[in-house]
Parts: structure tokens; C-alpha cells; sequence
DNA sequence: AACTATATATTATGATTATAATATTAAATG
DNA sequence: CATTTAATATTATAATCATAATATATAGTT
């Protein structure tokens, strides 16, 4: 049947969005067309109206997750744009016990990182920009004294501990390990942000 | 036919090891069982003979891949045991181009820790014990004046700065941000292992 | 030398994979 | 009101998945 017009950018868009969830949820690998088009209440077939390839998939759903999450740490900023506070903000918003707990709502760099470093050099790109601009993001928060590439190496290291400490986080089977984890990522963020840098090297 | 004594335990290791490599080379959804069988020179139908499920094989290659590392850890700490120094072997051993290079011989926690974290609660458990002795090598690193709580909570701050960098290093597309992301993770984390706590919390 | 036990191979099963070609149906257009 | 067209459904394909039952062949045992 014909629809109406912008059926089918809203069909897409219905596509993305279950697939930005289910990906973050159970992985790449893990969710199969088919499947993911039942979930959108349409049938598999329709599929390569709206995408070349499943990889197509991926790189719309990358965007549209790390979207959603970059838009809601813009708002969190939006009270406190700069200095500890700021800082705060971003890493308590990103090392909760509820971001931990909704995979399929959070991080998408958290959740498919290494599945990414995997695919072709297209997909890695599209995590990549999104990357750069939270690193820009969490950089921005630095003291305004600290030369650029200051803050690029504290907001990598930042970034570095929110990230490998949310993973731990998950993993673990002990839950109060896991509370301690993200505790510990917590204050070594903030940590990060302030300490002298080692002289030792 | 029937084979010599030993025989079994002999291939067994065999297909773990081929399995320890190629799930961190690949993820472990996108090997099979079949493909992996004709990689150590066997057919598929044998699998069962040596395990339960793919899932148990999963958690032996995962404890094969782990403790290949943590030896080689323990290896690099033969020389300095304790220290700054101690800490900056592991560090540097864990950020280096090579092993970012080289993820099929590399941590198993940075390839497979987000798949993992959605697997069962016993395969998470497997990697739960080899995180926990990881993060003891780190922090028996760390100054005998700290107490056991402070350095618990370092020693993941410090592994959090090490997984989190590795993996970013390996996805993004720039190689020139590539190396500045373990050169950052490098600094971060000997920073960590003596920075005075932020007082902000 | 005959027999048994066992490690692996062969073959089968039924589900699921990504992708593609064709069919259907109703909105838009004349 | 007839025709075109676009969005989705239906159906097909060939590969691959994990798992399982059975067959084969030979080392070890008697």
C-alpha cells in the first residue's frame, strides 16, 4: 500500500530507534534483522527499503544513541557549563547506579566499544566523531588556565576512568563490588581533574 | 578410532586455545562452533565430547586467555615487585602500541568485557575472579602506608584509566588521537597511583 | 588374536542469518 | 474515476548457527 508522506522517514526513524535500543541491549552480532522488524511491528522484508546493509544499521543506530545521550549531558551542563561542578555533574550523571543498571538507555560507547573496533573503518568513524565531541565536552569543564592539550590528556583520562570503571561495574557478579567500582570511578574522575600531574616519567 | 592416553586433554587444550584467541580477535557471537573445530583441525560433530555448550567453552577460553595474561604480569613484576616502578611496568605494558595492536593475544577483559557482562551470571563470574586478582597485582603495587580500602579504590581507578583508554585507542580512526589516547592513559594512571584525593566530595 | 572402550568423524536437525526478488495495496495524481 | 507510484509484505535463497545421534576406527585389555 502507498502512505502518507513522511510514512516512510517515520517508519526509518522507528527502525533506528529499536535498533539504537536492542543493539545497546544484547549487541551487534546478537540482534538479527528479522527479529529487530517484527519489533517495529513490520515484517524483515521491507528492510532494504531503508538501508543498503544491516552495517547501514549500525552506524544510524550508533548516531541516533550517542545522540540521545550527548543532548542529555548537554542539558545537565546547562546549569553549571563549567568548572568541578560541571565535572561532577557529567561523571555522577554517567557513573549512577541507573546507568549502570539500563544498558539499552546508556552509553553506547560503553556498551559497544570493543564490538565496534571490530567493524569496517566507516563505523568506527561514526563512534569516533561522537567520541571527540564527549571528550570535547568533558574538556570544556577544565579550568580555563589549562593549555589545550591539558585538557585533552585529563579529559581522555576522565573519559578513560568513567568508561572502564562502568564496565567493571557491570560485569561484576558481587554486587557491592560493583557500588564500590563505581564509587572509586567517581572520585578518581574528579580526582583526575585536579591532582598535579606526575613528574615521574 | 581409539588414541593415545591423553589424547582428549590434548585436543581439549587445543580448542581452548585456538577458542582464546579468536574470541578476542572476533567476539565470541561471531565465532562458531564449526569454524572453530576446523581451525584446530577437527569437525564440528566432536565439540560435544569436550564440552557441555559453546558457553562452557567460553568460560574456558576466557580463564586460558585471562591467566596467559596475568602470568605474563606477573612475569613483569619478577623484577621490581613493589613501587612506582612496578606500577609503570604494568601500565606500560598494558598501553603499548603492540598490544593494542594485537587484541587476539591480548587482555581479554578489554575485548570481551561488555560481552561478557551480558552473558550468564557464571561466565561473568569467571571474569569477575581474574578482574579481582588484576586489580590485587595493581594494588600491591601501591604504597604499603595506603590502607587496603584506599588502595582497592586506586587500583580500579587505575584499571578503569587502562581498560577505558585501550579500547578507545583501538577504535578510533585517526591514529595520531590513537597514540595520544595510550600516551594520556599512560599519564593518568601513574598520576592516579599518587595524587592527593580531591577534597570536593 | 579377539574384544572392548573411546576419541573423533559423519550426518542430520531445525532454527536463524543477511539479503533479494516479486507481489500487494492504497495514497497521490491526472 | 482511472492510473501511477511508493511503501511495505510475502516469499525465496543459500549460508550458517548450536546441538545431537550414530558410525567408524584403533589403542588398550584380556
Amino acid at each position: 500500500m502507498r502512505f502518507e508522506k513522511g510514512h516512510k522517514e517515520q517508519t526509518r526513524q522507528r527502525i533506528v530507534e529499536t535498533a539504537a535500543r536492542r543493539f545497546r541491549k544484547e549487541g551487534l552480532e546478537a540482534v538479527g534483522i528479522a527479529g529487530l522488524m517484527a519489533d517495529a511491528g513490520l515484517t524483515h522484508g521491507g528492510f532494504y527499503a531503508h538501508f543498503a546493509s544491516k552495517e547501514h544499521l549500525v552506524r544510524a543506530a550508533l548516531n541516533e544513541a550517542l545522540d540521545q545521550n550527548q543532548t542529555r549531558r548537554a542539558k545537565a551542563l546547562e546549569q553549571a557549563p563549567s568548572g568541578p561542578e560541571a565535572l561532577e555533574a557529567l561523571v555522577r550523571l554517567y557513573l549512577r547506579p541507573a546507568h549502570r543498571d539500563t544498558p539499552e538507555r546508556g552509553c553506547a560507547v560503553a556498551t559497544l566499544i570493543a564490538e565496534v573496533a571490530r567493524h569496517e573503518q566507516e563505523t568506527r568513524a561514526v563512534l569516533s566523531a561522537r567520541l571527540a565531541s564527549l571528550l570535547n565536552q568533558i574538556a570544556s569543564t577544565l579550568p580555563a588556565e589549562m593549555t589545550a592539550d591539558e585538557k585533552e590528556r585529563r579529559a581522555i583520562g576522565i573519559f578513560g576512568v568513567m568508561l572502564g570503571t562502568l564496565q567493571m561495574a557491570r560485569v561484576v557478579t558481587d554486587m557491592a563490588l560493583s557500588d564500590r567500582i563505581l564509587e572509586s570511578g567517581l572520585v578518581t574522575a574528579l580526582t583526575i581533574s585536579n591532582a598535579v600531574a606526575s613528574q615521574q616519567l
